[in-house]
DNA sequence: GTCAGAAGGTTTTTT
DNA sequence: ACCTTCTGAC
């Protein structure tokens, strides 16, 4: 493929961005430009026409999805990028460790611990203090992290507990006593690593060899990258290193996590000579969506600015419903799918916090839709599958406290925390002797404890070691599932499963199955656990029919995503944004809005309900600000409303202006409750005692009706005996005469 | 040492 | 509503 071949299909942005080379490059992507498809066309250009070969080239990105959709698409453009470096930044980290792992004075068989490793870790060093005070240290560490800070430097930016600094090297010392790596330690020791004169690079340093490698560096999704991940680039960048960053200052949405939206601001301050192109057509959305998305994100102040455009001028506006709580809102969304079940795949339900996805997921299943939720509970976050990595973890590293400690009395076996403080003990008196070592520790301890406990301690340690020579060949689903048998685990979760519920058995089979793609050897050990712990293969099937199934997912998630349709749900103020008073959240709760609005193809819903159930109480609640930020002419509001409370009200919309539905939302998320309430009554579409048909579940009569809110609420016994509750307007139900009853 | 039941706090977003 | 932690009986 000449380079005219590989360019035609792009537009002249677009080209002119793949061609560039030489100075440092920051693309400005807005949402849907076609930002993945430059990288990549980035990359066959720089293989094919320029001459790299595939090691020469290192691509980074946030997600592994994301990697793995870059790489996929690459190679079909070029199959040797099959063999160019793309990974996260994270993997990245964890993969210069190991290949220099004696000069970052780690084992190469470390494994990686992750938040709640982080709290057990310190628990085990602070047992008296409570549980959510260690998790606020951890994300405090975590946060220090971000912005490359060590526990004796400043730590005035992190906040002002003054113990924090103690706790911070305690933790950090009892890390490098285990030999494992946090999150955080997968950018920040690379940064050291690779900054760092001599070691093994031979004649060059370490860092001297990694920059006479890699002598291009993509960067993706630029604008979420931290401190610590700029610092990391700093190192990888030398003289001769071509870098490019792709990123869009307003899709910055990880704040929390240590992002920096500066870092995309100042790229040409930091990479001097940097020219800046932007890619500001959209291919996505239709105009009136992109309308709704910029109309949000331009009160935000501090931008780079642009301005996208598309030539899909026509399309809906986007469409907002009111409903009186978040049941009526899972309904809504059911009669929506139900309608047209053939665009559930192209479906998505977005809300803010994943426990959002519940009242959606008791809905579908009740009404028999197929959905898939990507995130909220992961794969590796599951108790059975947490407890046979722990097991496997420590057969990478015996000095794994976090993992010795969930699981050397599960299943109990009779090694309480009298006979645990034991082996403690037993493990810093033979630290000099034998190094960090459970197994040793728990032998040696044995002949101190009770009879039972001994025994217990002994067989222990006994199927450790035996196990253990099993990791000599073969494939490695043979030796977990000998570890799964000799300590029981199966037969454990199982039994638990018994009460509790859902397919401990199942994941624990899954687990056995990912694992035979690796050979049993410690190599593939360590390969297995890294992949778990760095992509925990975070999507799951919750219902069977996957291929027609709606998506139920985060707005931080959907990043990178795309769908016809969009179901924007909670737009609700407390929850969306969450809150108003820090300026600097509020701003990036209008980034994470522009995220979610720019997902969509052709149709853009939005919810806000008057009422939900939040921690188990139910919250009165405004609609979001961000729906007065919106230009009325810019939204549907959902007809009937407008009638209801035109004729209940007068006109909702008199004297609004911007306010419209602000007014028109406060009227129908609080008047009716009391004046209205008999009026509301009178009209009523389905009395009490009405006969009543449904398509999906025949018909039935009407048990009960109240209002909530403007609202129409119906409770309807079908002849199957099934009862079910529907919003009125939502339902699909229609009235027939009673007679067939 | 284990278990069941009660009390009490609490989550925004994720590599 | 959920999960963790605490308490007391066996």
């Amino acid at each position: 493929m000449g380079a005219g071949e590989l360019l035609t299909g792009l537009n002249e942005a677009q080209q002119a961005t793949v061609r560039h080379h030489g100075t440092p490059l920051l693309i400005l992507a807005g949402a849907g430009s076609g930002k993945t498809r430059v990288i990549t066309y980035k990359i066959a250009y720089l293989l094919q026409e320029l001459g790299y070969h595939p090691r020469e080239i290192l691509a980074v990105t946030f997600t592994n999805k994301a990697a793995r959709e870059m790489k996929e698409r690459a190679v079909g453009l070029c199959p040797e990028a099959s063999e160019v470096m793309i990974r996260t930044f994270h993997s990245f980290g964890a993969w210069l460790l190991r290949r220099f792992a004696e000069d970052a004075g780690l084992s190469r068989s470390f494994t990686i611990y992750d938040d709640d490793d982080m709290v057990s870790l310190l628990r085990g060093i602070y047992p008296e203090e409570q549980r959510s005070a260690l998790r606020r240290v951890a994300r405090r560490i975590s946060r220090a992290k971000d912005l490359c800070l060590d526990p004796e430097d400043d730590l005035s930016p992190i906040g002002f507990d003054p113990r924090f600094g103690a706790m911070y090297g305690a933790y950090t010392r009892r890390l490098n006593e285990i030999g494992n790596v946090d999150f955080g330690d997968l950018i920040l020791r690379p940064i050291s690593l690779l900054g760092a004169r001599g070691g093994s690079g031979g004649p060059l340093s370490v860092g001297g060899l990694i920059r006479s490698r890699f002598r291009a560096v993509l960067v993706d999704e630029y604008q979420d990258s931290n401190r610590a991940q700029y610092q990391l680039l700093k190192t990888l960048v030398g003289p001769d290193t071509y870098i490019c960053v792709v990123g869009d200052d307003d899709q910055s949405i990880y704040r929390f996590r240590g992002a920096e939206v500066g870092n995309i601001l100042s790229f040409p301050d930091s990479f001097p000579g940097a020219e800046i192109h932007r890619l500001e057509q959209n291919y996505r959305s239709t105009a009136p969506i992109l309308a709704v998305a910029d109309a949000v994100v331009a009160r935000n102040t501090g931008r780079l600015g642009k301005t996208l455009f598309t030539t899909r001028t026509d399309g809906p506006l986007p469409r907002l419903v009111l409903l009186p709580d978040h049941e009526a809102e899972a309904e809504f969304c059911r009669t929506l799918l139900a309608r047209e079940p053939s665009a559930a795949a192209e479906t998505a339900i977005l809300y803010r916090t994943n426990a959002q996805s519940r009242v959606f997921e008791t809905t579908f299943a009740r009404a028999g839709i197929a959905y898939r939720i990507v995130g909220s509970l992961r794969f590796y976050d599951r108790e059975e599958i947490k407890d046979a990595i722990a097991y496997l973890k420590l057969f990478a590293n015996p000095a794994d406290e976090v993992a010795f400690r969930r699981i050397i009395n599960k299943p109990s076996r009779g090694l309480g925390a009298v006979s645990v403080d034991r082996i403690f003990s037993a493990l810093e008196d033979g630290a000099a002797e034998h190094g960090y070592d459970l197994i040793a520790a728990t032998e040696a301890a044995a002949s101190g404890l009770s009879r039972k406990a001994s025994a217990a301690a002994r067989g222990f340690v006994q199927a450790y070691r035996e196990l253990g020579a099993g990791l000599a060949g073969g494939l490695l689903n043979e030796f977990v599932a000998q570890v799964f048998e000799r300590f029981g685990l199966v037969a454990y979760h199982v039994e638990q499963d018994e009460d509790t519920g859902l397919g401990k058995r199942e994941n624990l089979e899954e687990f056995l199955s990912a694992a035979s793609m690796y050979p049993a050897t410690p190599e593939g050990l360590v390969e297995l656990l890294e992949n778990l712990e760095l992509d925990s293969g975070r999507e799951q099937e919750a219902s069977s029919d996957a291929r027609n199934a709606v998506t139920l997912i985060t707005m931080h998630n959907t990043k990178g995503l795309e769908f016809d349709r969009v179901i924007i749900t909670g737009l609700e103020d407390g929850l969306f944004p969450r809150s108003d008073d820090d300026q600097e959240e509020l701003e990036e709760e209008r980034r994470l809005f522009y995220v979610a609005v720019t997902r969509a193809r052709n149709e853009v819903y939005f919810t806000s309900c008057r009422s939900r159930m939040v921690n188990g109480r139910t919250l009165e609640l405004y609609p979001s600000r961000f729906l007065q930020e919106i230009p009325e002419d810019l939204v549907d509001i959902d007809e009937q409303q407008v009638q209801r409370k035109r004729t209940r009200f007068g006109d909702a919309r008199q004297g609004s202006g911007r306010m419209a539905y602000r007014t028109a939302g406060h009227d129908a998320h609080q008047g009716s409750r009391h004046a209205a309430e008999a009026e509301a009554e009178a009209e009523a579409r389905f009395p009490a005692f009405s006969a009543v048909y449904h398509d999906e579940y025949g018909s039935g009569m009407v048990a009960k009706v109240w209002w909530s809110g403007s609202h129409e609420m119906v409770l309807v016994r079908f002849e199957t005996g099934r009862e079910l509750q529907f919003v009125a307007e939502y339902s699909g139900l229609e009235r027939i005469s009673s007679d067939s009853f």
